[in-house]
DNA sequence: AAGAAAAATGAGCAAATACGAATATGATGT
DNA sequence: ACATCATATTCGTATTTGCTCATTTTTCTT
């Protein structure tokens, strides 16, 4: 006989969900932000705008993967271009990027609270 | 010679970088965000708690592969599970997952009334 | 202890993708 | 027009990973 499992009460019963579009919007931007040479170009645009050669003297990355990494990104919206003469200006173009790292960052630091605070008791 | 490019003042310089083991963290935290099923999985647990077989009835999804992702979301620590009988309960462990997708969804609202708006102009 | 139910695990396959090397495109200056 | 510099793209390779099917592990019941 299948048995049920007790029922429990939500925390929160007032989200409401994602249609399967936003669903898979939001994987996208989730696998944009999923490799750490990506989140390297963009911590670096954090700092303000810059051009694939800074770039790539900043992050010791090669210039392809520069160049494909951040097509990836401004595919994506998280980033824009803009030409200048001979060089291309990269820039953040969505605010959630900060947002989402600050988020991610601030669970980083408290886990790690939570960690330390494991040897002393 | 090699030209360089104009320089520009930082909008934000008071950004401290991620070392490179936090970028890995949150890549790796991202990259368990970056899958349809495991948003669908997580999704429902913002709900509130859930068993295996329930969620596998509420997204239609194989069995092995719902305790595949879940095992997934937990070696993350996003989500944790205890025993209660013959079911295992799963849950969200870290708010920070409600965060991310909450700014997430944020965005994509922005996004979707910027492009409505273009037809209006 | 045996059998049933729930969940986890392993094998195999297909699809995605990151990276480097080489090459192509596009703009600038002479 | 040509040479040069900055950026983009293509190709090939290796790795990763998501999914299904089948099997195993764990717990509960009788």
């Amino acid at each position: 006989m299948t048995h049920e499992p007790p029922k429990m009460k939500s925390i929160q019963e007032t989200k409401k969900p994602l249609t399967p579009q936003q669903l898979e919007r939001a994987a996208r931007v989730f696998s944009t932000l999923s490799e750490v040479s990506r989140l390297r170009l963009l911590q670096e645009l954090m700092q303000g705008p810059g051009t694939v050669s800074e770039l790539v003297e900043a992050t010791g990355m090669k210039q392809g993967n520069v160049s494909k990494q951040l097509g990836i990104l401004h595919n994506a919206r998280l980033v824009e271009r803009e030409r200048d003469g001979n060089f291309i200006r990269y820039a953040i173009a969505d605010e959630m990027v900060v947002h989402l790292c600050e988020v991610v960052c601030d669970s980083l630091r408290r886990q790690a609270i939570r960690e330390a605070e494991q040897f002393t008791l």
